[in-house]
DNA sequence: TCAAAGTTCATGCGTTTGCATCTACCTCAA
DNA sequence: TTGAGGTAGATGCAAACGCATGAACTTTGA
């Protein structure tokens, strides 16, 4: 791998962090949120994305937040009724979590009113093409997250910037 | 603006953020931090990008941290001897921020290593033309970001899905 | 078959965050 | 000049977070 490329490949993902910091920055200030704070808001939305009930660790995959973190959150959501907390009949471990009725009224009532949001700073940012790249390379690069491939141990050697 | 383009810009942000929360993921479970949080890190790398001193809100555009929390991290990385905070003569009201040379040694150390973990990745997932594309993207997202245009009252009506 | 190791989620605890508010300072118009 | 309004950053406090660990269950291999 060439010098440029690694240099390239650590500016387009400083790019990635700036352009999210900044945007999300701006609709978490929209007052559109209401009961429901963001990251409560990413939780719903992902279950209302799946069909059937989710288990704890799968959330977890998609939400940037640590175990015991993510099973607090699912907790209050459960409190106030937003989500069903039921034993795995399949795996005694394990919880199956699904949205009440209420709790997909919330995500539907929340989400509606941050699409347009979203839609409104994305469709003034870029072309439709853009849009349609930035949606393939976001694929690419989460794929490319989930496992971290064995490889040898870390390198101790150390790049000259970053 | 079409249906679709609003549905492509929000199919677009999510993929975004999906890379993003796997991502930083995975750079997060890296042995690289040592000393520093991931936040922290990010702190005194937008110091050490910036020449001279920078104001506490200053940092804060390009952080995703509150004005609080973001005081405090700063005081916190002062304590330790990372970041000296200096009145700003010019301002009564503001700091001047500005990293110390161990903060500077510090940020060089794991700033090395987390750019291999990132040209790793990134590398792996993308061509070189994504990466143009993604940078591209991202810097226009960013632009976008900023300032909310002050536009009509945030509208009542509600899209179908996000 | 059964003990050792792994997985899933919960909990104790110290740290960090966000919201609201406060203080200090700056700006601008009357 | 002065006082009303705005801005920069700090602080009190409750809520939320991450790390380490625990409890319950499942899987694996001898």
């Amino acid at each position: 791998m060439t010098r440029s490329r690694s240099r390239r490949a650590n500016e387009a993902w400083e790019s990635l962090l700036t352009a999210h910091a900044s945007l999300m920055k701006r609709f978490n200030a929209e007052p559109i949120w209401g009961e429901v704070s963001m990251r409560e808001y990413d939780v719903l939305y992902t279950l209302s994305k799946h069909d059937g009930p989710m288990r704890l660790y799968e959330l977890g995959r998609g939400v940037l937040l640590s175990q015991p973190a993510l099973s607090r959150l699912v907790e209050r959501l459960a409190d106030r009724g937003l989500v069903e907390r039921a034993a795995d009949p399949a795996d005694g471990r394990g919880v199956r979590l699904a949205l009440t009725a209420a709790g997909r009224e919330q995500q539907r009532r929340v989400g509606g009113r941050h699409a347009v949001d979203v839609a409104r700073a994305v469709t003034a940012a870029l072309t439709d093409e853009e849009m349609r790249q930035l949606e393939a390379i976001g694929r690419k690069l989460a794929a490319q997250g989930e496992p971290f491939p064995p490889a040898q141990p870390h390198p101790n050697r150390q790049e000259a910037t970053l």
